[in-house]
DNA sequence: ATAACATTGTGAATTTTTTAACAAAATGCT
DNA sequence: AGCATTTTGTTAAAAAATTCACAATGTTAT
């Protein structure tokens, strides 16, 4: 799969790449070696058709009645979403959040690393969380070059949150994860993706209320 | 706007309405009266066409060359979006990320009020986390019917994410916001929201990988 | 007063995403 | 073997979302 081909995958199937590997791979880890795409489709609430869309549009091929082979499948998605390399993932600001964030992730994903986490807390700088050093953040810039780290993920209270966007765009960081409430503006040549629970639980909350 | 006019509201609407209102807010709170749908556009890195077309379809008109009324566009919104009572909210499994979500929520916008936290750990419970109660996970039916708590936040280990949803649409909840990476399936007359940030998180990773 | 400009509102066009429909082929049943 | 069933892969159709294009009209500058 080559680059141009992996450009025209539509945003959304990237995302649901994303979610059907979680779900293979909980099934794979009941024993399980082949899947049908309306089990896929099933875990994730959408259409068997979405599925198997979605898996012709990264060229795999399942067998007829049997489905698909769930480690190929897993490991063609791991080829179109993963960096060859580890990918060095920074936190900062290690609050309820970024700990919750720091847990989730550690000894997970091999792709995926959390290499360092952020404060300026004195009682929190030079402690590991999840077996991730916490760094003062005045030395984001050095450790971000010495460790590689290309994503930056914001979980500082929201009025730190353009500085510390300002510092990691400057440290050359390629993409920013923003879970704070305040949305950032970044330079073209850094990936942002902001997220805020607001909007999901004001989703539902209207949803309720249209029964 | 009555609930006809509203059914038609595209669900991305729905979601950009709640972004549109929390930049609105922060616009508001620096004394500005009015706003260009360029500059919301600015804010949440989309078009502005886009902006006025979501501000057309909820009926609001604004002013020629003066942008739209701050005030007013921010009350119409909360008229679609908001329930006309406060609605109650429950987290559930008040560990690290519990705590992120109830401490963001406290004393924050006035119709969406997390009531009650619940967890299975004696030190947790008795406790208030952001003012918020935390009962044992048993008491979770009592307490959702007294309290009248319409949506529930799933913040458990996910070993624990099925009993858990089982017991929240056994306690008659209106609506589901899953935090853990654990799939889950509910009823037609629950509305079901999930959100893993590993989907974010390879999301980045894979636009940064291709530039 | 006039020209130049900025901004909204929206019909039409375009693009993106989803769904429908069904042929092809493998499996199992009788 | 023949038939019914299941499931994939894909073309075509439909639906949803976004963008284009521009008329209408208020504002500012000269
Ligand atoms: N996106 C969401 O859905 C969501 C949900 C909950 C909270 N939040 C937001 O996430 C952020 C963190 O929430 P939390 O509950 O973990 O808060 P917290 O107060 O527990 O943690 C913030 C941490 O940032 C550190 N910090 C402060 N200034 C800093 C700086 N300049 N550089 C580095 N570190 C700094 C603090 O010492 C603290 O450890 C807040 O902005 C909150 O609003 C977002
Ligand atoms: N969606 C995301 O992006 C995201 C990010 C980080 C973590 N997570 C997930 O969120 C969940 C919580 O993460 P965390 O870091 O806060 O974990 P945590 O261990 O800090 O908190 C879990 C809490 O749940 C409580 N609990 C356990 N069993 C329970 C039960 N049966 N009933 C009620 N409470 C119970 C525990 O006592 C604990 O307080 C995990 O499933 C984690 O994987 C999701």
């Amino acid at each position: 799969m080559d680059k141009r081909k992996m450009r025209h995958i539509p945003h959304k199937t990237i995302e649901r790449l994303s979610q059907y590997r979680r779900a293979l791979l909980i099934c794979q880890a009941t024993g399980k070696t082949h899947i049908f795409s309306h089990e896929i489709a099933k875990i994730q609430h959408i259409t068997a058709v979405q599925v198997r869309r979605d898996i012709m549009l990264i060229g795999y091929t399942g067998t007829l009645r049997k489905g698909y082979n769930i480690t190929e499948l897993v490991n063609l998605i791991g080829i179109i979403l993963d960096t060859d390399e580890v990918l060095n993932i920074a936190v900062i600001g290690i609050g309820n959040l970024g700990r919750a964030i720091t847990k989730y992730f550690s000894g997970k994903r091999t792709k995926l690393k959390i290499s360092a986490s952020f404060d300026t807390n004195p009682d929190k700088i030079g402690k590991k969380y999840a077996g991730v050093d916490c760094f003062h953040i005045n030395q984001l810039e050095k450790i971000i070059k010495e460790k590689n780290i290309s994503i930056g993920i914001i979980t500082v209270p929201s009025s730190e949150t353009i500085e510390i966007k300002n510092k990691l765009v400057n440290s050359g960081i390629k993409g920013i994860l923003n879970y704070t409430p305040k949305p950032v503006d970044v330079p073209d040549n850094v990936y942002l993706e902001e997220y805020d629970m607001t909007t999901s639980l004001e989703k539902v909350a209207f949803f309720v209320k249209m029964h």
